[in-house]
DNA sequence: TCATAATAGTTTCATTTGAAACTAAATCAA
DNA sequence: TTGATTTAGTTTCAAATGAAACTATTATGA
C-alpha cells in the first residue's frame, strides 16, 4: 500500500472547507428553526431583515441589501416579494430615479425584527461562550484573514 | 436613540453564523471551480468520491456513504446516479443483502480523483498557509468545539 | 437631440432540490 | 409460515434556484 511521498491523503473529517460547510450548515439551520416556521421566513428572507432592521433610518435599495448580504439580485428580488407579501416590508419608489425603490421595515416587520434578532444573538452567545475569550479572539481574526485570503484565491483561480 | 440596555444589535458584518456562513460558500465554490467544469462534477458528486477513494480496499453502501458525509439519500442516490452515468464508479450488490449494493471507484473514477484530490488539498495548505501554526492548532480545536456544541443546540431546540 | 449604453430590478424557463410516497428485500413476532 | 415492520434505495411532484433574457429608466456621447 504505497502513499504518494509526500503529499497528504484527503481525508473529509479533517479537510477544512468540508469542515466549515458542515459547521455553517448546522449553525444556520439550528438559528433557521428560530424564525423559519414561526414567521414564515426563509433564510432569504431574514437575512434582509436583519440588514434592513440594523439601520432603521436608512432605508436601502435591493441594490444595497445586494452589497451588504452578498445574495444575487435575484434572490433579493424574491425574498423582497416575499417580505412585501407578508406585510414586513414596505417599499417606496426613488423621486429622482424611479428604477430604485427604498425599502424599510413596516410596524409589523419591526416586531416581528425585536422578537427574532435577541433570540438568534443569544443562539450565537450561547455557542461563542464555550469558548474562552483568546480562542474567540483568534475565531474572530482567523476567519477575518481566511475570507480575505480566500476571496483572493477564488478571483485568482476565476 | 435608546438602546436595549444589555442587549447586543444585530450586525451581519460581526455575526458568527453569517461569516461562517459566507467562508464557506468561498471556498467551496473556490474549490468547486477546480473538478466542476473539468471532469462534470457536482459538488456532492467529488464529496462521494472523495469518500470512495480515501479507502479504496472498502466498497461502501450508499448509507455509509450518507454517513460519512451528512448528505441525506436523496442527494446520495442521485449523486451516485451520475456517477455511474459518468462510468466513475461501479455497483456491486450485495450477495447477503440484494437491497445493498457495495460501490467503488472504476479505474476511470481514480484516475479523476488522483488528478483532483492534491490539487483541492494544495488549495487547502495555501489557504492554511497565511495563519500562523498557533492560529491552525487553535482553528482545528475551535472549529470541533463548535460543531460540537451546535449538534447539542441544534438537538436540543428540535 | 437622438442613438447607444448602462443600471435597477423582474420574469422566464430549464434544472435542481426536498419531502413524501413508493418499491423491493430482509427481519421480526405470533 | 405469514402478516406486520424495518431497512436500503428510488421515484414523483411541487417548490426553489440560476442563468439569461427582458422591461423600464437614466446616463452618455456625437
Amino acid at each position: 500500500m504505497n502513499e504518494p511521498a509526500g503529499a497528504q491523503r484527503l481525508d473529509l473529517e479533517t479537510y477544512l472547507p468540508y469542515r466549515l460547510s458542515i459547521l455553517s450548515n448546522t449553525v444556520s439551520g439550528a438559528i433557521a428553526s428560530i424564525y423559519g416556521q414561526r414567521h414564515g421566513l426563509a433564510v432569504a428572507d431574514w437575512r434582509l431583515m436583519a440588514v434592513m432592521g440594523m439601520e432603521p433610518a436608512r432605508p436601502l435599495t435591493q441594490k444595497a441589501l445586494c452589497a451588504r448580504t452578498r445574495m444575487d439580485k435575484v434572490q433579493v428580488s424574491r425574498a423582497v416579494k416575499r417580505l412585501l407579501d407578508l406585510g414586513y416590508i414596505e417599499r417606496e419608489v426613488d423621486s429622482a430615479d424611479r428604477r430604485r425603490a427604498h425599502l424599510r421595515l413596516t410596524g409589523r416587520g419591526r416586531a416581528v425584527y425585536d422578537a427574532v434578532a435577541p433570540a438568534t444573538l443569544e443562539w450565537e452567545r450561547e455557542l461563542l461562550s464555550r469558548l474562552t475569550p483568546a480562542e474567540a479572539a483568534i475565531l474572530d481574526t482567523v476567519i477575518a484573514r481566511l475570507q480575505q485570503v480566500a476571496d483572493e484565491m477564488a478571483a485568482g483561480a476565476g
